[in-house]
DNA sequence: ATACATGCAAACATTTTGCTTTGGC
DNA sequence: GCCAAAGCAAAATGTTTGCATGTAT
């Protein structure tokens, strides 16, 4: 994948290899203070981890998500893989939907109806967790 | 509604009925800065709007949206409407999508499985808008 | 050698809160 | 008169940028 990345024009630097590392892992969600404390990262400035970040963002590696409106949270992307997610409103987890998604449809449909162009989307289902709703 | 609203314990403002009646007239997705740029919000400090909107939500009359990740919007809740959302992430536009959404039943089943509370979702399409891929 | 990545610190944009005054009930 | 809402100003939070230094190519 650094390969893929140095063909991009990205060097093969300490903190591009850690950053990766450490988001390939899981393939979840994290904010920047997440990602910083993440093993691997901990030593590293927010500052560099977001620049990565965008670089990385602008060639499509990685995907913002705007769960919480107060935090970002960035995921990498796997081909193949598509996410929803499943949030408390109350504890603020975040989960992932253990249902598959059929978006996909809708999709082409607004690209060729409506001319549009890559598109992707971001599904949330917000409510109370069972742990919470317990309690 | 503002009926409603006073058997929850909401006081009868001039600030609640120039906020809802500007809400309610097109019922978009706002940001606080936007709302206090509409007619009848303009003389209304930030604040003012801010802790209203808050009340508004805590009693489910305003839902909040992530579209960007850097500013909130809210939107007056219109019992029977539902909203998807198409934003360019060229030009940050966000408009609705013109398809009927069918994730009710996911919904549902998502409640009934695994024992989440008052769920309720929010879909974003990303992608160019036809304007900006022209150009 | 050069250009890009890093670390540190500061700037920015928004959201959120404290406190005093005003106004609904 | 009492308690909540409004207005003003400041605090808090998270994101983004400037600049000097280090490092991959």
């Amino acid at each position: 994948m650094i390969e893929e990345l140095r063909q991009l024009g990205f060097r093969r630097t300490g903190g591009l290899v850690d950053l990766l590392t450490a988001m390939v892992r899981h393939h979840l969600p994290y904010t920047l203070a997440e990602l910083a404390e993440l093993p691997g990262l901990k030593e590293r400035d927010q500052a560099t981890i977001y620049r990565l970040i965008m670089k990385l963002k602008d060639v499509g590696k990685v995907r913002q998500l705007n769960l919480t409106g107060r935090v970002i949270h960035y995921q990498i992307v796997v081909p193949g893989h598509h996410h929803d997610y499943l949030i408390c409103e109350t504890c603020g987890g975040v989960s992932e939907v253990p249902v598959a998604c059929t978006l996909g449809t809708v999709e082409r449909q607004i690209m060729k109806r409506f001319g549009w162009k890559g598109l992707h989307h971001e599904l949330e289902f917000y409510g109370v967790c069972p742990a919470c709703a317990a309690s």
